[in-house]
DNA sequence: TTGAAAGCGATACCAG
DNA sequence: CTGGTATCGCTTTCAA
């Protein structure tokens, strides 16, 4: 930056300035400032830059890369933020390693804004983070104070799924979700679906038939399939999100069984739901909106529009498809054979 | 940090050298020290230790967010970087700002390495850059000087996949592929994986079928639809990644058509392409030990074991699966039906 | 082994 | 409108 100042026989202040395009700078003197920028290629440093102001960097958190559904987020947000002059830094977890820890080092790297999307960071935890940046949390339902969050309405997504099923004749629908902690009251989405899970079986008068699965593909297969074989009187599943249910769809597959047998629905609507070769029904949460949503709070908050909380929520959509059939009593229909 | 020097009734340089663990420090010194961390809950800036030595981040540029391909060599990535004290941080590319815009914001940010996926950045710019710090570069087969390279071989996946279609009898073969920069000699995975399947269709004395389209999901579906629909004769396609491959399924199952009909096969072994819905015959470049390795030659740069450049490659191994069968003419055996 | 002081490259305040 | 200067929080000599 000397360089550029003496370039253009300025002071490093002025350079600064035109870099900035702050108030209080001549055109002559910004013309000359900007020629010497081009003729020798300078390139401000952030490290230097965010110890006085900021670092131009919005830190993404994500528990998951695998996860398509985190992955639209991901896009929603790339592409909000495409053209402005912030960068996007995805931190993902890593296994054991996600929340806290991750947000941390994002915050020590000076982002000037943060999106987390750990479910398991506590809310009072993240209250205190965001009392030092703009913080905006995706997926949970907090009560927030200090920060923002995007989510979509878990409660009527899961009765879009439920009654669909329903209308379509279905009474043994089985949920397969993951485990989680429990948390009173339920704020995360999973916790959130699985309870009106069971309140809709209850008020309807249905057995709830419930299953918990990890998160590696293995398990969640390995419980997918089990639950299918173990109770041929199931006859719809639905999953808490769509990566679980095309588990679903894969144990069904193996065990010469398909959704003619036995309706699936997930939650998300990742691209790979739409193929006619999966052609999987679930409930559109949007995720790229969700993104570019949490984006755009952010940016409220770091020029400094809004001080105090927004909780954005999104409408779900339920998308049919070939996934989700008129229930059949599946011991009685069921051919064992592959078709 | 003063607070913290303070508080241990030390200097400033003692803490620093504490905190890095660094030569000619007391136990007790030590003791003190970090006793006093504890109790202040203090956490160094990542902004002012980049302006003097390392930030202890490691950029990740992806021109593309959501590709499975790239997913699972930012899996790699992180997950080899798990316990370190380094930072994943990945800069997606956007529409079209991808590549060296993407890789000088993150060059600004102090990052102590790159690992840069865009195939259209120009190794001479990468050369520069690498000057500048360690660089790694995955999927082109340059012969760099000053930049590392993690390829997998193209050619010998490609003869993977081709032998393969010839051995099940196929002779109206069809590769559908990017649009692309011409290139010689061709470097970029694609144009080495066209210039193969021209060498061996040329060898194989039959008539090279080549399509090509563009990245939006809309545009390769058009293009492998029309070219199903327009040309009879191919009884297989082979498909330069596996998401394309996955728009010719659905362009056949959209026409009434499946792989008994024209067997297909992609590159990549994305997740999806191992589900029984899907199926998908493909050549498995291992993404995730691309991004490990690519980690790897990193780190052997940042802690200065390695100055001299190292070109790594993997060796692709073909997984079949149901989407490719025995040929036979599609225009005598075709029902035109929805099964 | 420890402490004091000089930068790193920008920003921001305050005179001129 | 412009230039000088203190400053951000850390690393890194260099003496003691």
């Amino acid at each position: 930056m000397d360089d550029v100042a003496k370039a253009a026989g300025v002071s490093k202040g002025a350079v600064s300035k035109v870099i900035r395009n702050a108030y209080g700078v001549s055109d002559a003197m910004r013309t000359r400032v900007e020629a010497a920028i081009q003729e020798l290629g300078y390139r401000p440093r952030i490290a230097a830059r965010a110890m006085r102001g900021s670092s131009f960097s919005i830190g993404l958190e994500i528990p998951n890369l695998g996860n398509d559904f985190l992955t639209q987020i991901m896009q929603g947000a790339a592409a909000r933020l495409a053209g402005s002059s912030y960068q996007l830094m995805i931190a993902p977890g890593i296994g054991e390693l996600s929340g806290a820890p991750v947000l941390e080092n994002l915050a020590d790297r000076q982002v000037d804004g943060l999106i987390a999307i750990s479910p398991e960071v506590t809310p009072a935890w993240l209250e205190t983070l965001a009392l030092e940046l703009p913080v905006v949390l995706i997926g949970r339902h907090d009560d927030s104070v200090n920060y923002d969050t995007v989510t979509n309405d878990d409660v009527a997504g899961t009765r879009l799924a439920l009654d669909h099923l329903r209308t379509l004749g279905h009474e043994r629908i089985a949920h397969l979700t993951m485990r989680m902690q429990p948390e009173t009251p339920p704020r995360t989405p999973h916790a959130l679906r699985l309870l009106t899970y069971e309140q809709m079986t209850s008020d309807a008068g249905l057995e709830p038939i419930i299953e918990y699965c990890g998160d590696a593909p293995d398990d969640v297969y390995a419980v997918a399939r089990e639950l299918m074989s173990r109770d041929p009187s199931i006859t719809a599943v639905f999953a808490g999100h769509d990566t679980l249910a095309i588990s679903v769809l894969r144990a069904l597959a193996d065990l010469g069984l398909s959704t003619r047998h036995v309706s699936v629905v997930g939650y998300d609507d990742i691209p790979v739901a739409g193929h006619p070769l999966v052609s999987l029904s679930t409930v559109s949460q949007f995720g790229e909106t969700m993104g570019a949503k949490a984006i755009e709070l952010l940016m409220e908050r770091i020029s400094g529009k809004r001080t105090t909380a927004r909780h954005y929520q999104i409408h779900p959509e339920l998308r049919v498809r070939g996934s989700s059939q008129a229930a059949h009593s599946r011991s009685a229909s069921e051919s064992r054979t592959r078709s």
